[in-house]
DNA sequence: GAGATGATTAGCT
DNA sequence: GCTAATCATCTCC
């Protein structure tokens, strides 16, 4: 089942990172259906976190989605290729979001592969925030858009991990933002071959 | 309107 | 390990 509104309005984003774990996420674009369980989260929180797009409040036509209520998509493009998928957080004014890095797919793994132009179903098929999004067939036309919708939303099917399981540590690709950079606000199962980077 | 840059990835050495 | 690819967005004029 969908997890609910509320779930999306809890005000502690690094909370709701680590539980994500194990959820599954679904897309239903251009008639396809794709999904799988997320094994890496990284949080980014709000106005007084360096690495984040809204850090000190800045607000442009690009960020102001991450000031939306807690339950919507926020989908942009890095280094003019890469599509990321992060999901807003907390209540409308706290630009909280969660970048989705990793999951392990579980359903359309065909549609995938068609996505990513492969042969064969290889691990990084969804490994990294680039490759998940375009493997999920994520764009910018779903920036926005609410987590209950057919289009995309995340299911609780039970399945979770023991705190042993699941590892903290410093985020990905955000030495430019100094002290915050070492903030351990990157979470991810440990040693899933679906994880980007380290993963021990 | 122009110039700089990034929450990355794939491919080559 | 290193680096090119590639463009929307942001910042200043």
């Amino acid at each position: 089942m969908k997890l609910p509104e509320a779930y999306y309005h809890n005000p502690d984003v690094v909370a709701v990172s680590k539980d994500l774990i194990g959820k599954y996420l679904f897309t239903s674009i251009d008639g396809e259906t794709t999904g799988g369980y997320i094994v890496e989260t990284e949080a980014y929180a709000g106005v007084i976190d360096r690495a984040s797009h809204s850090f000190g409040g800045k607000v442009t036509p690009r960020t102001k989605t991450m000031y939306m209520q807690g339950g919507v998509s926020y989908v942009y493009l890095c280094y003019g290729i890469h599509e990321m998928f992060n999901i807003v957080t907390s209540v409308e004014g706290q630009p909280h979001a969660i970048l989705i890095r990793a999951i392990q797919p579980t359903h359309g793994l065909d549609i995938m592969m068609l996505r990513r132009n492969m042969e064969t179903v290889k691990p990084n098929i969804t490994k990294g925030p680039g490759s998940l999004a375009k493997a999920l067939g994520i764009s910018r036309k779903i920036n926005a858009l609410s987590m209950l919708s057919d289009i995309i939303w995340i299911e609780d099917r039970g399945l979770t991990f023991p705190d042993e399981e699941v590892a903290a540590g410093p985020r990905i690709g955000v030495d430019y933002a100094g002290e915050d950079a070492l903030l351990p606000y990157r979470f991810y199962v440990k040693g899933n071959i679906y994880v980007s980077k380290p993963n021990k």
